[in-house]
DNA sequence: ATAGGGTTAG
């Protein structure tokens, strides 16, 4: 036996997580956080000028803050602007509006909605438009399209594609594509044409739904109105034709779009090896990555999840690890669905052992397990015979606010009955009903 | 001239 390969330092999961620590430890210092602490800093200067800043600089300062999804932070910070007594303008309040929105908040959304017509001004497309978004952000695409239907009604404002595309959208993610379809054919009609947006979340909405001869059709239909196919037009049909076992199709799609002029994306390039490794290819999927890199496309944490999970599912967890080396060396950071993988491809390969430290170093390193995580440990533990150690981490993980799902139950139930655990199972089971 | 909508991956 040989164990210096066996011995930690030459495990490349465990070097590869030591390097992994100081990965974090230094992004610390440079993204996100000083990123924001900067903006903050600079709303502190502004805010204590003589005379302040007109509301439109804090709104711009203020919208890089949105964009990396500070809502509370967003929201507080216009407060203090109105305690400092500098007028807003509806911009603001839109914008504070999105906020609530996606903090789960619509109710304050409308509320901000009734301040702003106390304050006798009238609000416009993007405040209804918001509102409408924020219903869809909480299920309520009823309530969003209702909203529609009386804005269009009461002739309250002339909607815009922004708009048009809200709704279609809410349609599409409610599950009602054909309806969605509609309201495009609508807009085709009317005098507000359909921009490539609109037609992309009906074709996208097609190819998950498995209509993707539909989609294709209405792509074709999009083109001969003069309406460019973008590169997410092509990443949603080369991913519909993908999961339908259409590579082939996907391949020619590929093609197609580049002598069209649309450059394929990193995005792009991860469905087909994405793809690949679901065929159980890995090896073409390193061809695809090799194709993205000679392109000048930087593979991301995605690409290399996709090829790390291929390995994994074949149990060569050794591949995988180079794969997780060569993903530190471009100073990527593995996320918790790497190590899901990881984790997984040990429990596949019966090493148990390494597959509990992966998970006990996971959280040192302030990753939080989910239930995908759980699960295939419970799975593991099971089929290395220790049913006892599974039930333990099954409660453990309810007992952390992790719910298990349906997954969980059928590897449950599954492992307790090769365990010779037939009959607590099933009063499990009852209970459960 | 500052706000609101679309795709992918596990």
């Amino acid at each position: 036996m040989n164990y210096t390969r066996l011995g930690l330092l030459h495990n490349p999961i465990a070097s590869a997580s030591h390097f992994n620590q100081r990965l974090l430890l230094s992004l610390k210092h440079t993204r996100g956080f000083t990123k924001l602490d900067d903006a903050l800093q600079l709303f502190d200067e502004m805010l204590q000028r003589q005379p302040p800043p007109n509301i439109i600089e804090f709104n711009k300062l203020i919208t890089g803050i949105v964009k990396i999804k500070q809502y509370s932070t967003t929201l507080s910070l216009y407060k203090q602007i109105k305690l400092m007594g500098i007028p807003t303008d509806l911009y603001a309040m839109n914008i504070s509006i999105n906020c609530h929105c996606r903090l789960d908040q619509v109710a304050y959304g409308f509320a901000l909605l009734a301040t702003i017509f106390k304050q006798g001004h009238p609000p416009d497309l993007a405040t209804y438009s918001t509102l409408i978004n924020g219903l869809v952000l909480a299920d309520r695409v009823f309530e969003a399209v209702e909203l529609f239907k009386k804005l269009l009604r009461d002739k309250l404002c002339e909607p815009n594609h922004i708009m048009y595309g809200t709704v279609i959208n809410g349609l599409c993610k409610a599950g009602h594509t054909i309806k969605a379809f509609e309201l495009l054919r609508y807009m085709e009609s009317g005098s507000c044409k359909p921009d490539v947006v609109q037609y992309n979340t009906v074709i996208d909405s097609l190819c998950k739904d498995r209509m993707v001869d539909n989609a294709l059709q209405l792509f074709t239909k999009m083109t001969e109105k003069g309406v460019l196919a973008n590169v997410i037009t092509y990443n949603s049909l080369i991913q519909g034709l993908c999961n339908f076992g259409r590579e082939t199709e996907a391949a020619k799609m590929l093609r197609d779009m580049e002598e069209e002029g649309v450059s394929p994306g990193v995005d792009t390039f991860n469905i087909l090896v994405n793809s690949c490794c679901k065929q159980g290819s890995v090896k073409d999927a390193q061809l695809a990555v090799e194709t993205m890199i000679r392109r000048g496309l930087h593979p991301d944490v995605i690409t290399y999840n996709a090829l790390i999970d291929g390995y994994c599912l074949r149990g060569e967890v050794d591949e995988a690890g180079k794969v997780l080396n060569g993903m530190l060396e471009t100073n990527l950071v593995p996320d918790i669905v790497t190590y899901n993988s990881l984790i997984n491809g040990y429990c596949k390969k019966k090493q148990i052992d390494k597959a509990r430290h992966l998970f006990q170093e996971i959280q040192h390193k302030g990753l939080t397990p989910n239930v995908i995580t759980c699960s295939t440990m419970i799975q593991g533990m099971f089929q290395s015979r220790n049913p006892a150690a599974a039930r333990e981490l099954f409660n453990k993980m309810q007992a952390k606010g992790l719910a298990p799902d349906i997954c969980t139950y059928r590897i449950l139930f599954h492992g307790m009955c090769k365990n010779s655990q037939c009959s607590d199972a099933l009063v499990l089971f009852r209970s459960l009903l």
